[in-house]
RNA sequence: GCGGUGGUAGUCUAGCCUGGUCUAGGACGCCGGCCUUCCAAGCCGGCGACCCGGGUUCAAAUCCCGGCCACCGCACCA
C-alpha cells in the first residue's frame, strides 16, 4: 500500500506547527490558511531568499498598498478582463461558464462579448442546460477581485489587489527616476494578492488570499541580449514548449543556449532570468528533477501576456503545480496607465551618437497675420508645429502653385510664412519600456519544499529532510540526560547559540533518543548532545539529521563549525 | 457552484445502524514528578473532545433539517 504523504504531511503541518486552516474556532474558511511558528519562519526564508536574489542583481524592492483604487484596475484590464461569464441553469442549478458554453455548441469564438450579448446567442440559438436540458438563466460575469469601499460614503470603490505587480506599474515615474533613466532595471514587491476564488482546492495550491513575490524588469524592446547571459548559458532546463504539448512530444532538456537558439526561449534577457528563477528554487531547496519550464497555451495567458513560461514544481500528489511564472507583459501595463492617468510613463533612450536630421519649419510671419488673424493667430501657429512633414511639404507645395493656402477658413499668401529648412540635433527617443515578470507564489513553493523534503526511512522514520538553511529550528540543545551538571553546561551552550545567531531550541525531557525524532520530524538539521564527556574535556557531539551520524567539536569551536554545516556552500 | 462521503481532546480513533449505565473508552501527544548515560524505554499524577444552529423526543454524540469545513468526482482555475 502507497502511503498517502499528504495525509501525513497536513497531519504534519497542524501538530507541529508548520500551517492549517484559518479561522478553525469558528469552523473555518476556504481558501484561507495560517502559517503557524514554524511554517512562518520558513515562508520568511522563503522570502528572504528570493529577496536576496534580486537584490543582488541591483533590483529595487518597493511596498504598496493592498487596497487599490478602481482606476488602477480599469487600466490594468482587471476589472473588464479578470471575470468570468456564468450562467446558471434554472431548473437543477448547475453553473456553467457561459463562453465556454457557447464555444463547445456553436464553435465560434465569443471573447470579449458583453453579457448581454451571450445572453441574446443562447437564447437565439436555443442552448440549454447540458445537464438536464433545462431553461438557462441571463449571463452574468463574476469578477474575482474582492470589492471594497474606501471612505465613509462608499463613492469610491475599490478593491484588494489581484497581483502586487500594478503597485510597481503605477509607481514607474518615481522608480524610472530613482534609477536615473537608465534601462533596464528592475523592481520588486513581496505582498499578499487576493483573489475570490470560485472554487478553492487542494489546501494550500489555491488560496484565495495569497502571497507573492513579483518582479517587474523594464527594458528596452531593441535591447534583449542579456549582458550576464554568458553566466547561465550552459544551464540545463527542462522545457515543455506550446508544440510538444500540442503535439504530446513530452518535454526537453536542453541548456539555455540552445534554448534561444532553436527559437524555444525569445532571447536571452528571457533565458536569463528562466536561469535565475531556478536557481533560486534551487536555492529555496527544491530538488532539480521536480523542476520544469512550461510555456502557457495561448488561451491560458493572461490578457496583458504573449508569452510566459510557468516554472513548475512536481508534487507526488497534485502532479505538477504552477509556481512561478514568468510573463512577457510588453508595455501592455504601461501603455494602459499613461492613457488612463495622463503620466507620461516613457524613458528617453540616447543614441549612442546625436542624429542630425533636416526638417522644415514652417510658421506664421506674425508681423503680416498678426493683425488680420488677431488671436486665432497664436492657435494656427500652434497647428502648424504639430503638423506632420508630410503636411508641411503639402503645404508648401500648394503656396508654390497657387500663391495661397486654407488654413481653418483662412485664405493665407506665401508671405504670411516663414519656412525654413533647420538641422536639428536627435539625441534620443522616448519609449514606452517593455516588461519581463517573473511572478513567484509563495505559499506553493512552501508546500512543494516540505513535500518534497517528507522522507519516510525503511524503518518507518518519518523526517523533513529539507535544505539544512532552510530549517525553522536550526539546532537543538540536548543534555544526554536531565541531569547536573549537563543540564547547565548544555543550556549555557543553547544560549550561546542563540546568541551566535542560530535558531535554536534547549530541550531536557524525555529520552534522548526521543528528542532526536522530535527534531527530526520537524527537520532540525543538527542535534548539539551533552554528555558525559563534555564535563572533562568541554566537547559535544553535533548529531546530522539525514544520516545520525555525530561528530565531536570543542565548544569554543561549536558556532563556527554549525554555520559551516548549516549554511556553508554545499 | 452541483453530486457523493465524512466531521468525537493536539493527533488517530471506539461508540452512532438499534437514542438512556456516555459521568463519552483507548492509543499517541502535551504538562508535572520519578527513573534514565546516545536514537520514539518504564512508572506515578494531571490536561484535553461529541463542528455550528434548529427540530423530533421524557431523553440526542447517536434520528431529521439547514449551515460551515474536509476529502472524492464534475465544473472552474485571469
Amino acid at each position: 500500500m502507497k502511503i498517502d504523504k499528504y495525509e501525513i504531511l497536513s497531519d504534519l503541518m497542524r501538530r507541529r506547527g508548520f500551517a492549517w486552516g484559518s479561522f478553525e474556532i469558528y469552523g473555518g474558511a476556504r481558501g484561507f490558511y495560517d502559517y503557524g511558528p514554524l511554517g512562518a519562519t520558513i515562508k520568511r526564508k522563503i522570502e528572504r531568499k528570493i529577496r536576496e536574489a534580486f537584490q543582488r542583481e541591483g533590483f529595487f524592492e518597493l511596498e504598496t498598498p493592498d487596497i487599490t483604487p478602481e482606476e488602477v484596475f480599469i487600466a490594468s484590464g482587471h476589472v473588464e478582463k479578470f471575470v468570468d461569464p456564468l450562467v446558471e441553469c434554472t431548473k437543477c442549478h448547475a453553473r456553467y461558464r457561459a463562453d465556454h458554453l457557447i464555444e463547445e455548441n456553436l464553435d465560434i469564438d465569443v471573447e470579449g462579448l458583453s453579457a448581454e450579448e451571450l445572453t441574446k446567442i443562447i437564447r437565439e440559438n436555443g442552448i440549454k442546460c447540458p445537464q438536464c436540458g433545462g431553461e438557462l438563466s441571463d449571463v452574468w460575469y463574476f469578477n474575482l477581485m474582492f470589492e471594497t469601499y474606501i471612505g465613509p460614503y462608499k463613492d469610491k470603490k475599490g478593491y484588494l489587489r489581484p497581483e502586487t505587480a500594478q503597485g510597481i506599474f503605477v509607481n514607474f515615474k518615481r522608480l524610472n527616476a530613482f534609477a536615473r533613466n537608465k534601462l533596464p532595471f528592475g523592481v520588486f514587491q513581496i505582498g499578499k494578492a487576493y483573489r475570490n476564488e470560485i472554487s478553492p482546492r487542494q489546501g494550500m495550491i489555491r488560496l484565495r488570499e495569497f502571497t507573492q513575490a513579483e518582479v517587474e524588469i523594464f527594458f528596452n524592446p531593441k535591447e534583449t541580449e542579456h549582458p550576464h547571459f554568458d553566466e547561465v548559458k550552459d544551464e540545463v532546463v527542462r522545457l515543455y514548449p506550446i508544440e510538444h504539448q500540442l503535439k504530446n512530444l513530452g518535454m526537453i532538456e536542453v541548456t539555455l543556449e540552445e534554448a534561444v537558439k532553436k527559437g524555444y526561449v525569445m532571447n536571452t534577457f528571457f533565458a536569463y532570468y528562466m536561469a535565475m528563477v531556478k536557481r533560486i528554487l534551487l536555492d529555496i531547496g527544491i530538488p532539480e528533477k521536480a523542476i520544469r519550464f512550461r510555456q502557457q497555451l495561448p488561451e491560458e495567458r493572461a490578457h496583458y501576456s504573449s508569452d510566459t513560461w510557468d516554472v513548475e514544481i512536481y508534487s507526488e500528489r497534485f502532479g505538477w503545480i504552477e509556481c512561478v511564472g514568468i510573463a512577457y507583459r510588453g508595455d501592455y501595463d504601461l501603455s494602459r496607465h499613461m492613457k488612463m492617468s495622463g503620466a507620461d510613463l516613457t524613458v528617453m533612450i540616447h543614441y549612442d551618437e546625436p542624429k542630425i536630421v533636416k526638417k522644415l519649419k514652417v510658421s506664421l510671419n506674425m508681423k503680416r497675420v498678426g493683425p488680420k488673424l488677431k488671436k486665432d493667430a497664436k492657435r494656427i501657429n500652434e497647428k502648424l508645429k504639430e503638423m506632420s512633414e508630410e503636411e508641411l511639404k503639402k503645404l508648401i507645395k500648394s503656396l508654390e502653385v497657387t500663391g495661397k493656402a486654407i488654413i481653418d477658413g483662412y485664405e493665407l499668401e506665401k508671405e504670411d510664412f516663414i519656412i525654413k529648412e533647420v538641422e536639428e540635433k536627435i539625441t534620443g527617443e522616448k519609449i514606452v519600456p517593455h516588461v519581463l515578470e517573473p511572478s513567484f507564489g509563495i505559499d506553493r513553493p512552501f508546500y512543494l519544499l516540505l513535500e518534497n523534503s517528507l522522507t519516510i526511512d525503511e524503518d518507518g522514520r518519518i523526517y523533513l529532510k529539507i535544505k539544512k538553511d532552510m530549517a525553522p529550528i536550526e539546532v537543538a540543545v540536548l543534555p544526554l540526560v536531565a541531569k547536573e551538571p549537563l543540564t547547565t553546561i548544555a543550556y549555557n551552550v543553547f544560549r550561546t547559540l542563540q546568541k551566535a545567531g542560530f535558531i535554536a531550541v534547549y530541550d531536557e525531557k524525555d529520552t534522548i533518543g526521543r528528542r532526536y525524532a522530535r527534531y527530526d520530524e520537524i527537520g532540525t538539521p543538527y542535534c548539539v548532545t551533552i554528555d558525559n564527556q563534555t564535563p572533562e574535556d568541554n566537547t559535544v557531539t553535533i548529531r546530522d539529521r539525514d544520516t545520525r551520524e555525530q561528530i565531536r567539536v570543542k565548544i569554543d569551536e561549536l558556532p563556527e563549525k554549525l554555520k559551516e554545516l548549516i549554511f556553508g556552500s554545499s
